[in-house]
Order: C-alpha cells, then structure tokens, then sequence
DNA sequence: CTCTATTTTGCAACCGATTGCATTACTATC
DNA sequence: GATAGTAATGCAATCGGTTGCAAAATAGAG
C-alpha cells in the first residue's frame, strides 16, 4: 500500500554517483559542481524525495524545533501570543511544540520534561499561577539550552525575560484613578506570586504613597481574575463600607464581571466607581461604559521572544547578557473611568 | 561546556551488558529478565538517560507527533478547539506541531508541505477561508497518513469530517427569530466558500422557506465576520428600507460590532431588531442586550478530532470507515431576541 | 607533456535505538 | 547426569543523512 520514501540513496544510484555527493548537492554545498547540483535538484523534484528530518536530526544533533509552554492557549493574550511566535517561528523555519500547564505547577514539571525529552533546541515559558520554583528547567540550563520566559516569568541568570513593565503600567492606572477623584481605590488581582501581580501590586501601592492615600490591606482582592471571579469581587465590594470609588482590575475579562455584577445592583461607571482593567482585550470595547485598560501588547510579546531565542540558536546573541526586554505598554483611556472631561 | 548526552551504550558498558538488551529493557519486553530491568531502570535515572527520538524515529519510522493547521490562533473557537486537542494530544503522548495559516490558501499549502516534510503521523485541519481545493493534501492521502478536517471541513473519501450540524443551527436561529415575529431577517456572513457558510445559509433559506418567507439576494451581507466587519454590516442595513427586524449572524464578534453600530443609531434590541449570533463566545454575555447564539462546542470538537485521529493512528479505527462525525449544538436564548415572553 | 593547484567527488564512520535471529544460560524432566 | 524446553541475552544489520579526510578529476602553468 505504502509507496517507499526517497531516500538520497535512491538518487545517488540513479545519477551514478555517491550519496555524500547527494547530500551536500541538496543544501548547496559550494564544493559541489552546478551542474550535478541540477542534475540532483530536477531528480529529487521529480521523484518527490524529501529530506528525512530524523536523520539529520540525530546527525546534527539538533531538532529545528522550538518549545512552547502556556498556561493556557485560550486566552485571547495567550493565543494573541502564540499567533505571534509562530509567525516568527514559520518565517525562520523553525516548528512548535506547544503544550498548556493548565495553571498547574505538576502538569508544568510534566510538561518540561517532555520538552526536554523532545530535544528542543529552545524553549519558551510563561510561568504556570502556582509555580514554587523553576528547578524543573534546570536540565535545560545546564545543557545550555537557550530558555526565554515571557509575560509571566522568573529571574535566572541564564535566560531572557520578556514583558512589559507592570509596576509602571499599574502605577499608571491607579493615578490615573486618583487624577480622576478617586479616594478609595480596590485593586482586583491574582495572589501576588508571579512576576506580574506582584509588580502590578507594588505599583498600586507606590501610586497610592504618591497621592497621599494609606493603603489597606483589605481593599486588595485576590482571585483567580476569570469573569466569575470579578462577580466574586463585586460581592466583597458591594458589601464595602463606604463603597470604593476606583476599581483597578488586574484582567479586562475579569473587570468586565466585577462591572457587570455592580451594575444589576444599580451602580453606575465611572459615576459611582471609576474602573480600570489590563491587557485590552476585545471585549473592552464591548462592555457599557467601554473599559479603560492597559495595553497588552501580545502579539508583539510573542514575536519578539521567538525572535531573540531564535537569534541565541543561530549564535547571533547570547542569552546571559540580555537580561530583559521591556516593551512599551500604556493606558487606554475609555468611559470606564472618566468623570473629569 | 555541554555535557555529553547518555546513550543506551553507556547504560550497556556500565552494566556489561549489550544494547540490545538495554533497550528491550528500557521499554519493558517480556523476555528481559526482571533484576535485570531493575538495573536498567535504576541507572538510566541515575545518568540521567533520556530517550533520543530521532533516533527511534528513524528506525520506527514514525514521529509520535500530530500536525495542525488552523486559520488562525487567535480567536476564542480556535484556541478553546486547540486547548481540547492538546488535552488529548498530551494524554496520549503525542507532540503537537501547530501553524496558522492566516486564511491564506497559499500560506497553507506551505504549511500542508512543511508538516509533511516533518512526517507528522497524522494531521488535523481547519481550512482557511479561500482554500480552493485540497489537493495539496495528497501527498498524505497517498502515503495513508491520516488526516482529520474540523470544523472547516472538505469532502474526501480518506478522512473524517468533525463538525456541527451547521444547517440545522441555522435553520434553528433563523426559525428562532420567525418565530419571535421577524419578517425580514438579514443573514450575516462570510462568502460561501467554505463548508460552514453554505451549510448555514443554506439553513437560513430554509427556514425561510419553510414560513412562507421570500428569500432575498440583497438581505445577504458577505464580510469576513470581523467586529469590523459587523460595523460594515450594521452600515448596510442601516439605509435598508424598509429595515430588517432581525438578523442572523455567523460570528458573535461580528454580531457585537453590528449591534453596536446600530445601537448608535438609536435601534433597539430587540425590539426594533432581533438579533442571533454564532459560536457562543463569552462577548455574548457582555453586550447589551445579552447575545442569542449558537453554542459551539470548540474544547469538545478539539477532544473529539485528537482522539479519533490518535485511535487511527494505534489502527484502532479505519478513518474511511466513520466519514463524519456531528456534535450537538443549540441555540442559547438571550435577550438579544427575545420579543416575546 | 609534465607538474602543481584547484575543483569535485567518494569512502566510510557516525548519530542512537531497534529487532530478527542466533546463541547462551538456566530449569525441569526422566 | 543427559536432554529437552524455556528464559535471557547478544550479534549485527538497519533507519537516512552528514562530514572529515582522501582520492580522483580537471584546470592552469611552464
């Protein structure tokens, strides 16, 4: 039923000539003479050979193959990103392997030891909610194996971080909350264990100090940031006394639950409570009022983590000396939040 | 620098036994003695041995991995689909090896070429907009790699389709919306190329006929079913005289941009205007009115596609053998048209 | 026409795991 | 203790492409 493959073999006792000869025509070996690199292109063409990838990967020791860990692909930032690293990835000739954690520290440990497995020439992470540590990546640190963390990521002197500022952002959002005479600003978020809630946090806070306004502990919520998760913390708020007038949410998708739910008990934006979200995603657009956010620049994330770490494999950069690339993000000024025009 | 990898040679030189026998007991043959496995076992983990892949491929000419092609990552069906696939994928220990193709035609013959080259053992394919036909998949039909189309499916009599019942959603929404009193209902939705489109418009004539109701060219709005493209839309059936009492959308993001035009124009939902999207993207719940739709079960789709695809692949199933597999879908009542109580 | 320089090409080992078949090591039976 | 029978293990070829080095072919110089 199955049609053998071709192989260079085949070719060569065609053409009279040694496989060594085959090999180095088909990837334009310059010691190669151009007509029998014709002679072997036309009849490669013409008796559909291709190139075994196991073979040459078990040769050259190399996969061609980039690996790719989520938390989840259906986020529209994750998916946003991964449309970007594969972009890059296709035009370099580079493949994917793409896995989720699933926001699962195990499924994560499992996850990088099937890359590992898998050989891949390089990785790209972004970091699971409850990851402890990062000592499942070690065997890819210590083959040398280049590994960029993006969006949600962790310090290691051998690796790249790729994000955007997230302290600067949230210290931008709550001014801006309070530019808009907010006194008493919640702050809706994620446990502050990744990279990107603790600084999003800290750049409340900081925001806060700046204006004179006392933190309070208890006007931090911590969800998981899913739109039921902003229902929750609508509950915890509407219950508020007095009631906040700012809301920074951490997720647009999230802000737009919390918004919703305050909304059925006849609160009004940004009347009442001035609102903020982060990532601006589509739906921004959607809710009424549409919803001030942070830009969250996904595609751009993608693109050029799959760009440096594919750089660091053609030895065109070394990983350890760029330490992080931050890319610009700013806000989106929406009706959510203005009540001063 | 690097550290040399672990073969089973060492494992064998270590043990003074042969290779041979490493590797039947490394993958647990019957006929390894059980101390001997033990010893095996114990100091691969101790070396820290890993498997090479290219080389088993090689001699097992096969890849353990499953190729992808999709229009495109970012949408909220794509990625929910994706997230099922891998479920299964990684369930099962499969790789997956994805690409977009950005609905280019082109661009996916040269993703179909690239997955071939890299002896996917099996494919699964969302087709992209204005794919003309499939012919660059005959290179896996002649060499029996299964092939799986979803959602955006083709006809061949090699390989299962996994889709919904789109005539019948169709047929439902439009109903649904005669049914609410509509007398003229717009049909919203991407140039029929593609297996979904036909299906649903030929659903929506149904109905249509089926209540007596004269079909019309012109009450056809061809876009690429973007938010954009609803503003478009909502522009067309903004000068529509007299103007339509209900719409039927393909998409649910090029519903919410259409009801937000016309909302602007000061046309009610859905007392002015009914309105049912498809695809049940959580925008639905956010738009006000709340979106009517139809719900697609994108995880399930995925799940269903990896599956089948992996138990051909372990010769479980024969794919000529199930030609189509259809899950349910409904229509998920909301406000949006609701005309009457 | 000879000799050196330069192009082209080929030889053969290698990458690491797999497996049919042969061989050796045990066990059980008489 | 010999023999048949079973359990364990090893040999060696194979998968297909790559590459250092040697050899052959051709070109150029004198």
């Amino acid at each position: 039923m199955k049609e053998k493959e071709i192989t260079i073999y085949d070719l060569a006792t065609r053409l009279n000539i040694s496989p060594a000869t085959v090999s180095r025509g088909l990837k334009d070996h310059p010691a190669i003479n151009k007509i029998t690199k014709k002679k072997i292109y036309d009849l490669a063409k013409e008796m559909g050979y291709r190139s075994n990838n196991f073979a040459s990967n078990l040769r050259n020791q190399r996969t061609n193959t980039i690996g790719v860990i989520v938390p989840r692909l259906n986020s529209n930032f994750m998916s946003t990103a991964l449309a970007g690293i594969e972009n890059i990835a296709n035009k370099e000739g580079y493949n994917l392997i793409i896995s989720q954690s699933l926001e699962s520290y195990k499924k994560e440990i499992t996850n990088a030891a099937t890359m590992f497995n898998n050989r891949v020439d390089g990785l790209l992470v972004s970091l699971a909610y409850d990851t402890e540590n990062i000592e499942h990546f070690e065997p890819f640190f210590k083959k040398n194996i280049p590994l960029i963390f993006f969006d949600r990521v962790a310090e290691h002197k051998d690796c790249t971080n790729i994000l955007i500022d997230n302290r600067k952002a949230a210290y931008d959002a709550t001014t801006h909350l309070i530019e808009q005479g907010c006194k008493r600003i919640v702050h809706v978020t994620a446990i502050p264990k990744r990279n990107v809630y603790v600084d999003r946090l800290k750049g409340y806070k900081e925001a806060l100090a700046d204006h004179a306004i006392p933190f309070r502990e208890e006007d931090v919520i911590i969800g998981n940031l899913s739109q039921e998760a902003g229902i929750q913390a609508a509950e915890t708020i509407k219950v508020m006394d007095p009631l906040p007038d700012g809301i920074f949410v951490s997720n647009d998708y999230c802000a737009v639950g919390c918004m919703q739910t305050l909304k059925h008990s006849g609160i009004r934006f940004p009347e009442d409570i001035a609102i903020v979200g982060f990532n601006n995603d589509p739906v921004g657009t959607v809710i009424e009022p549409n919803l001030t956010t942070i830009n969250y620049p996904g595609y751009q994330i993608g693109e050029v983590a799959a760009q440096n770490l594919i750089n660091n494999l053609n030895g065109a950069v070394t990983l350890q000396l760029t330490n992080r690339i931050v890319l610009r993000s700013d806000l989106i000024l929406r009706e959510s939040s203005k009540r001063i025009k």
